[in-house]
Order: structure tokens, then C-alpha cells, then sequence
DNA sequence: GGTCATCATCGAAACGCATCGACTGTCGAA
DNA sequence: TTCGACAGTCGATGCGTTTCGATGATGACC
């Protein structure tokens, strides 16, 4: 293993010049840092992680915590996953991931074994373990979501509330006067991430103050719960000109199909809209105007707050991201009946 | 933050007896094994992460690469992940996730930094820059999957060409003349992952070994792709008799639902094998017979492997799992025409 | 009772790095 | 010419473990 030390040697210079001219934390002349530089490349130097972090006061290590319950959603929690180690990836950190039974337990052991800096809690509930447990740790932590109860945490998300009602007046600035909202199963409702909820009432009560009337429908995560669901919120007269739809991928494909095979036009016959999804709607078997809900956004606003904690102080905040509506050719005039 | 010094002086022994009686790698006395246990817990004494590595040998970390690409199906590799992650744990473990830009690149940064003990290698694909990539690096490496040239390697996996053969069997067993298989997306075929080729293969060959007429399909991910792609496999006479489905879980429901619609009913008309899913088939639509592609049994093998790199030479070797058949009554023998 | 092995424990030396204080030389101002 | 300021470099210390060799205590054996 090469050392510092044999940088040093090969540079003709001592150890802490070798360490101040990597790390630049103290001024060395430009001709002994290349004279540094081009040793570290001839001997392939890596300082070794352990020694960094038992001198130094880093690890370079982010704890990200996903329980990855059971009803979750893989492909949208394996998006935030990834937003997070590759922002992380730009401060020079890595990430341990703490799954399931570790999400909470793991989150004790990293931190008092120092072996992380900070930690990014991801798929917070309204009331999640976790959150006391950061609070209580006293390390870096930003949580990507938010809680009922946000003291003391720093948390980013996207502002559903927000995207609730930007989708709403967006159907009722075009004229339509019946809108639906198909959401998740049923179960992610009652115990599941927080937003969905947060969402669906916005949804409602932003429609009630427009005097729209509005439907809701949470379908299991099957084709026929899904046609069904849609059926319903269509209604026996199917009166339903403006659908938004805040669930996953195949559901949504599915409910356009449904609408297509009921020889209803998108968005001649009913306007759809996408709301926080996090895969391209235009794969969609008709591109929908979509309201997108982008991992990296939240996510390297949530490692950014994280790696500033390690160096200032960082006051508790809940950081909500302005929702953007991108147009796909799904929005239109409800039909003149 | 409590370090070993205040357990040795709490328990009134010194720092190496303290070490010792943690590691039990020297004979402790009983009374003072429990007075040192005592202290840890009063103290929640944990050990500095970063002092355990530069001190000892391991740094209790193995690095976990994925590289996650645009048309992988993520619940499943998420599930790999994960039955990593929760083996690991087993040998007091944690996993260091390196995913896309840095599955490739991260593992040269964490190994030659002595970041990570070992590394698991997932997804692999039959040319796959990362096998080439740890057998330089000379560090305990398993392969979870069969690269094309496995020199060197440690590889484990499903055993695809058997669990091929064993759908064939079956099917050709009950008497079924005819069968089909419903495969992945063709992009998958083309520069994907290694084993969906293996298992056309093996299918393909054995039912022409068999004696049987045999077809295939690869769908795209959409619910329209996969009912032209079962209703070709059915043929113009509807002749096909017994369908194996290696696919997602979505394309498998969709194709169930197809048989329905044409009023085949499973198994009376057609019988059904889904294989090698990493998925419930017993939430489909109609429960389907199942050769199952259980995570856990590869990656706690790779798991175990690997950790046996750390103290003793282990040769190099492909090991493969025997798939297992579990009936839930979509197997019947073909109708009698 | 002396010798020798065994057991339990201790002290000290790494491990590889970051960082602090100190030292040297250079330059400009007085 | 002298002094101070400052840039550039070095040596030494400490971070919290693990582990090696050494030491004293204990018991078995002749």
C-alpha cells in the first residue's frame, strides 16, 4: 500500500506538505504542489479512508436511510436512492445504505461508531421513528419529505400542496367543471409515505374553493382495481372531464388505455394530467402533461444542507420546491357538450 | 464521544484487556468479561469505525455495485440490493452502494482507499468492464451472475439453464406439445443482463430436445406490446398449450389477463409457469406455478463467499443454485382437442 | 520445594493521516 | 540597516483502535 509517506519521499518534501498541498488548506508554492500532484499520479496515492477519518475530522460517508416497506414503490424509491449518491458523489461523499429492518436501528450504530457525517432519511411517514431518532443523534441529517411534526429537522420536498393546486387551477382555468383524482392503493394512505395524503387533501380543498366538483379514487395496484377505479371517477354519466392521476407508472398506463377503449380522446373528450411522478410520462401510450416530481431536485438541495451542517450551523427548516407544469398535448378545453 | 479509554478505566483493566474481551481473540476471565460488558453497556461504548480500520485489518464495509441502467426493472434489482445489504448484516456488515457512473469507476476509488473489504458485484452482464475491473483489483470479490469469460472469478447464481429445463420438463411431462415463452424486452437480449439469454437458450434447446414445437416473444414494457406478443405466441390456431413467462411482473399480469379475455381458461386450456420471478405470482391475477428467482439464496452465498475471502484463499468457481418448482395450480395436462 | 507450562493481563508499538506550532527565508517599510 | 509581516515548509503530536511481546500469578509435576 502507498502511503503518504512515500508521496512524500517522491516528492522530496515532508508528509504534512503533502497533506497541506492536497488538501489545500494551507498556502504551498505552485512548483512543489505539481512536484506533489505528479508523485500522487506516478504511485496511484489514495490517502487510506480509516486514517482519514480517525485524524481528520470527516469520514466522507453519508448514512441514506430507506426502509423500503413493503407496499413502497420500488422504481421511485430506487430514483431518490440514486439522486442521493450521485449529488453525495459531488462533495466527495459516499453513501451506506440502511434498509428495512436497519433503517432506524442502523441509523444508531453508524453514527455512534462515527463511521457517517450526516444521513439523509428518505420515505418519511407522518410519524416516523426515524425522525426522533435524528433529532435525538445530534448529527447532519436532512430529511426528504415532511412529517407531521418537522421540529428541529431540516426537511426538503416537493411542495405537493402546491402541485395539488397547480393542477387543479390548471383544469379549472380551462374550463372544466368535474375533475378526479386517482391516487395510490388504499394502504399507502393509512400507513404509508406522507405526501399522498398531503396531496389528495389539497387536491380536494383546492378544488372545493374553485367550485369544481371532484372525485377520488385509490386503486390496488392491479389492471382490473385500476379500470375499475377509473370507471368510477368517469361516473355513471361519465360527466368527468379532467382527470389527475398521482400514482405509479402502470396504473397510469392503464387508465389511459381504459379511456381510449371507451372511445373517450385525450384531451378532446377528457384532459389528463400527471402529478408527481417520477418516470417520463411521454413513454406513456399518450404523453401526458405532467407535473413531474424530479429526485434530483429535492435531493441534492437535501445532501447540500447536509454537507453545510458539517460547518455551519444549519437552522431547522421545511424547504419546499415550487411544483413546474410541463406540456405534453394532454390538456385541452373540456368537450361543448 | 467514549472511547475504549473510559471502558478499560470504568471496568478497571487496561485498554488491551478491554479490546480482547470485545474481540475474544485472546482467553478473558469470566468476572472480568462481565465487568468489561458491564461498562460498554453503561457507557454505550461503540468502536470508532475510523480507529477500527487504520488499527485492524477490516473495515466492516462491502461495496455493493449496481449499475442500475435505463431499462433494468428495478424492483427486482432493488431486491438484490437488498438481500445483500440484509446478509451483510449477518457478519456485521454494512454495504457501501455504487451505482451507474460510479459501479465502474467507485470501485477503483473505494478499494485502492481501503474504504470497503469486499465487493459484490451485481447485474453483471456477459462483457461486463467491472469483471475485468476486480480481478485486477485483487480484493474478495463475488459476482452475483455469469459473465462470458469467468476466469478468476467467484461467481454465484440461479441456476437459468436448469430452471429452464425444468419448465420444459414439466410442460413436456403433462404432455404439452406446443409451448412458448414469453421473454423480456428485446433491448434486454441485445445488452442486457447475461441470464435471459441463457434461459431462451436452454428453453429453446431442451424443448427441441424434448420434442416440442416452441416459440418465442419479447414484449416491450407496455400492456399493448405484451398482448400482441402472448397472441402470437398462442398462434393463428391457438395451438399453444403450455406458456412459460420470463418476464416482468406487470407483462406476466397483462399476458394472464389476455388468456382470459379469449376465454382460455388456465390451466384447463393453457398451462402456465412463471420463471424465474423474484416476485409473488400468487397475487396475479390467477396464481401461477412459479420456478422462483429468490434473491436471498445468491446473495447470502455471495455474502458468505465473500467474507470467507477475508481469512482463507477461495478458488475461483462457479456456483450454481438448482431451481425449485412451486405448483399453485396453473399446471394441468393440454386439452383434449 | 523447585521447575515449567499455562493463563490472564498489561504496556507499548503500530496503523496513516490531519493539524498545530515553530522555523526559515524574502520582501517592503521605516 | 533593522524590523515586522508573511509565505512556505517541517517536525511532532494525537486520533482510537488492534496486536505483539512481556510479565506476574497459578497450578501441575517430579
Amino acid at each position: 500500500m502507498t502511503s503518504i509517506h512515500d508521496v512524500a519521499r517522491a516528492a522530496g518534501v515532508s508528509i504534512s506538505t503533502v497533506s497541506y498541498a492536497l488538501s489545500g488548506k494551507r498556502s504551498i508554492t505552485e512548483a512543489t504542489r505539481q512536484r506533489v500532484e505528479a508523485a500522487v499520479r506516478d504511485l496511484d496515492y489514495r490517502p487510506n479512508a480509516g486514517a482519514r477519518m480517525l485524524a481528520g475530522k470527516r469520514t466522507y460517508i453519508l448514512a441514506v436511510t430507506e426502509p423500503l416497506r413493503a407496499d413502497t414503490y420500488a422504481p421511485a424509491h430506487m430514483a431518490f436512492v440514486l439522486a442521493v449518491a450521485t449529488a453525495a458523489r459531488r462533495y466527495d461523499y459516499d453513501v451506506l445504505l440502511l434498509l428495512q429492518d436497519e433503517a432506524a436501528g442502523g441509523l444508531q450504530r453508524v453514527t455512534s461508531s462515527r463511521l457517517v457525517d450526516g444521513i439523509i432519511v428518505l420515505d418519511v411517514t407522518k410519524d416516523d421513528d426515524r425522525v426522533d431518532l435524528v433529532r435525538r443523534l445530534d448529527v447532519p441529517s436532512v430529511v426528504v419529505g415532511v412529517p407531521d411534526d418537522t421540529q428541529g429537522l431540516v426537511c426538503v420536498d416537493l411542495d405537493f400542496e402546491a402541485a395539488a393546486r397547480l393542477a387543479v387551477d390548471t383544469l379549472a382555468d380551462a374550463g372544466h367543471r368535474t375533475v378526479g383524482l386517482l391516487g395510490e392503493p388504499r394502504s399507502v394512505y393509512e400507513r404509508g409515505s406522507n405526501f399522498p395524503p398531503r396531496f389528495r387533501d389539497a387536491f380536494l380543498a383546492h378544488a372545493a374553493s374553485r367550485g369544481l366538483q371532484a372525485r377520488f379514487a385509490m386503486p390496488e395496484r392491479d389492471t382490473a382495481a385500476a379500470r375499475a377505479a377509473v370507471g368510477d371517477l368517469l361516473g355513471p354519466d361519465a360527466d368527468l372531464t379532467g382527470l389527475v392521476m398521482h400514482c405509479e407508472e402502470s396504473i397510469q398506463a392503464t387508465a389511459v388505455e381504459l379511456l381510449r377503449d371507451r372511445g373517450l380522446s385525450v384531451p378532446g373528450d377528457v384532459s389528463v394530467i400527471s402529478a408527481a411522478s417520477t418516470f417520463d410520462t411521454a413513454a406513456l401510450p399518450v404523453p401526458l402533461d405532467v407535473i413531474p416530481l424530479v429526485p434530483a431536485r429535492s435531493c441534492d438541495r437535501a445532501v447540500e444542507l447536509a454537507i453545510e451542517q458539517l460547518t455551519e450551523r444549519v437552522d431547522p427548516r421545511v424547504e419546499l420546491i415550487p411544483p413546474t407544469y410541463v406540456g405534453r398535448g394532454s390538456l385541452g378545453p373540456p368537450p361543448t357538450s
